[in-house]
DNA sequence: GTTAGCATGTAAGGAGTTACATGATTTT
DNA sequence: AAAATCATGTAACTCCTTACATGCTAAC
């Protein structure tokens, strides 16, 4: 009934990061982020901007303001941007570490962020998903062949995908890992900017094709 | 606040239609099926099977009962079982099509219960989900290129990997319409038992190995 | 001139979660 | 005797969606 969630909040904020923003802009990007056309609704997106101006992460700008762009008198829109407060609890998202659960509902936003954090924090998160998927996949392992239910061939065809899916996603998880300890070992401790990355992590959350291609509606 | 949802309502509807089962071991099937531990929660498994008894599609035994097991007198348990309107419904939901999100949001279910329809459903069902996928992989495809926004690497890795899953599994589909159309014209229109299926499909909320490992608790 | 896109919001409701509440039975 | 597992439920809360409400501007 109101809006406010951790992933939404925090991508806003990395959205925000890069150059200010009103609603219906951010809306398009985290639309392409998501997997084109996944349609985060405005019922989710404009409330969440109304608690994140009251936590102080963001202001908003008159809605008579003129638009920055070069286009004429558009309509009224206001225009978001990060606060100091607002920088520093992104930094915080993107760079502290909490329960499994939340770790993993986070993978994915974080990883779209890595441009904005150090090397060492992105090594970081990465190795503690890989940690966490193999916990998953021997947890999986264990009580499939632990289980006396039988399940036929089209449930444990599905299963057996299930695995290699999460399996696959290890090994990106390992090819990136060593990617990012290679350049951070070339310059040791450096700023470690983001150099090609080879390959990615999927998450629970796809970022991108996630959902149902749905028409829009505003 | 209660708990009434399409896809759990069919899971449960279908778990049932093999043996009656009370509550507690539903919850570990469909976790098993769920991907080990997703830990649906009892919050939302007992207001569903209320409602799916206000339906009419279930009927659960008195709890004074004594268990059908060799076990003695475990506990008030309540043993529910699928009545005839439940077995139609059932199949209803297995064969019947509806929107795009619909049939997308059930391809997994259905799929885990490939088993317990005939040939040309499951064909119909793997047929359209393949259609829907690569329109989606195009969608994404046009809106990516037409964009002028900026990613860095790290966000476009992530995009191309999200395009490479999906098209992983469209060729997965691939595998198994051959697959289904070779079984059931080797046996024209007939009731085409399942056969092996050499390759399986994931879908939106992965059936296996979805969400982070959580501790159980009830 | 009407459709499509820009732009901002609210109200109601759906689908789940966690935490609470309770108690028997089995295993260590 | 304590801990784990079996077993059933409810209340409050979270996060999201759809449908509603409004109005301006560009393109066809």
């Amino acid at each position: 009934m109101r809006g406010r969630s951790d992933v939404l909040e925090s991508a806003i904020l990395g959205l925000l990061h890069d150059s200010p923003m009103h609603g219906y802009e951010l809306r398009k990007r985290l639309n392409l982020l998501l997997g084109s056309f996944r349609a985060l609704s405005y019922g989710s997106l404009y409330p969440c901007l109304k608690t994140l101006v009251a936590r102080g992460w963001i202001v908003g700008s008159d809605p008579q303001e003129a638009p920055a762009h070069g286009l004429s008198g558009k309509r009224a829109r206001i225009v978001y941007q990060l606060t100091a407060d607002g920088k520093e609890q992104f930094q915080h998202v993107l760079a502290s570490s909490g329960p499994a659960a939340w770790e993993d509902e986070n993978f994915g936003f974080r990883f779209a962020f890595f441009g904005q954090t150090d090397a060492d924090t992105r090594l970081r998160i990465l190795e503690g998903r890989r940690t966490r998927l193999t916990e998953r996949v021997e947890l999986i392992r264990d009580s499939v062949s632990r289980t006396r239910i039988r399940m036929d061939e089209y449930t444990l065809e599905l299963q057996r995908h299930g695995l290699e899916q999460v399996e696959r996603e290890v090994r990106w998880l390992d090819d990136l890992i060593d990617h990012e300890r290679s350049s951070s070992g070339a310059r040791p401790r450096g700023r470690g900017h983001p150099t090609d990355a080879r390959t990615a992590a999927v998450e629970d959350a796809p970022i991108v094709a996630a959902q149902p291609p749905e028409k829009e509606r505003g």
